[in-house]
DNA sequence: CGAATAATATGATTTATATCATAGTTAATT
DNA sequence: AATTAACTATGATATAAATCATATTATTCG
């Protein structure tokens, strides 16, 4: 049972659900904002979108999880109501690990809980990164950003298509801009020849460029 | 001499430093992004700007650190690069805390490395927060916001008046838009009677509506 | 103390980006 | 297979906020 600790050293889910085991399809809720921390989750299949509403019509979307990523432990902070919401994007499979569990491991595993204290040292790195860059960069670096980033985190095939398969919609809820501006700069970047775009695939032709745009200020 | 743990339980600095002492003037840079992390320091006395600068002329100021605050712990995630600058905003003092010394600190005691993990988890939730604010909420918003933060932060006398003395433009740049755009904001707050301004003092008059400004969409 | 530098105050102008409008396409659902 | 709903594609328009311009007032410092 106490083995949450050993496979979650490096903060990876462990190999089988010790506890209950979730299936959500497409577009099921998984926990919402501002509803009570029940546990954190762990994924299996499926991507997940991590997000924080602000009107009915907007929302950014702060991560996305998949395969082997933790979700919910945003909410392990001082008052337990969840700060987000996370939103299956596919069929999801899901680990849950309930709270009184997860801290009595944290308690008893110096290791795990060092390990979960590095992992929230480099998310608000990144998101402290991102908070700047919603603020000062202007929206193509943030859609160069954004790309680079999917690419990162989802991988590559052969042909070099990113293995995903978000909406436009998505995508630009992460970059903090509009579906129609976030089409108009994948035009641009097209028409520059920095990215690939067919139908259903995504290829970044020339990620360093990219980067450069993630650099440089306008 | 390791008295660390008992004395940052809750992550407040100790009470004499058993470290060197570091003395800075205002505007002095205590360490600047991209360097290496040599380790932490907690403020004695007198305010600094923890920044991230984007072009020459524009940077986005992510928090305050005052007496009792801990700076420079955003560092301590996998690469050993700072990822933010620290800047005086008055004459400081700080306790240098080496980062050997932390992590020995961090690797002893499982109560600090809970309570520092507690305490990036709260971060983290911060931080989100001001993403989707960036992001989504108009400038008014987020100038609202960041006279709410100031007086929870600094606090304020009998009169109501914060007890700071920022200038426009830092704040301005802690609310992500220019000093122009921060100062008529501050005209409109004023004109509709939720703040009061004289030369030196800021005096919050509605704190609720303030607080509305920043639920609400546009 | 007086020069130089930094901060404030405001109006005018520009620009990036959101919003609106409308059509076409694909995907889901009965 | 038909109907709805969701996503994509683009042009036209509006607008929030940045930028520019220029005084005015503080503050620093040689």
């Amino acid at each position: 049972m106490p083995t949450l600790q050993k496979q979650c050293g490096g903060l990876a889910s462990p190999d089988r659900c010790e506890s209950t085991d979730a299936v959500l399809q497409k577009k099921e809720v998984i926990f919402s904002e501002g509803s009570l921390v029940a546990g954190v989750y762990f994924v299996y299949k499926g991507t997940v979108k991590i997000h924080k509403a602000w009107s009915p019509q907007k929302e950014l979307i702060l991560s996305f999880a998949r395969k082997g990523d933790m979700i919910g432990y945003r909410a392990l902070g001082n008052d337990q109501i969840l700060p987000i919401t996370a939103t299956a994007l596919d069929d999801v499979t899901l680990c849950f690990v309930a709270l009184p569990f997860f801290e009595l491991s944290l308690q008893s595993s110096h290791p795990l809980t060092y390990a979960l204290m590095r992992f929230y040292a480099n998310a608000l790195q990144e998101a402290e990164k991102r908070m700047r860059n919603l603020a000062l960069m202007d929206v193509k670096g943030r859609v160069a950003e954004t790309l680079l980033m999917l690419h990162h985190k989802f991988g590559a095939d052969e042909m070099g298509q990113i293995a995903m398969n978000l909406t436009r919609q998505v995508m630009a809820a992460y970059a903090g801009t509009t579906y129609e501006t976030f089409f108009r700069m994948l035009n641009e970047l097209k028409a520059e020849g920095l990215i690939q775009q067919t139908d259903e695939s995504l290829i970044l032709l020339d990620a360093e460029k990219l980067a450069t745009l993630t650099h440089t200020a306008p």
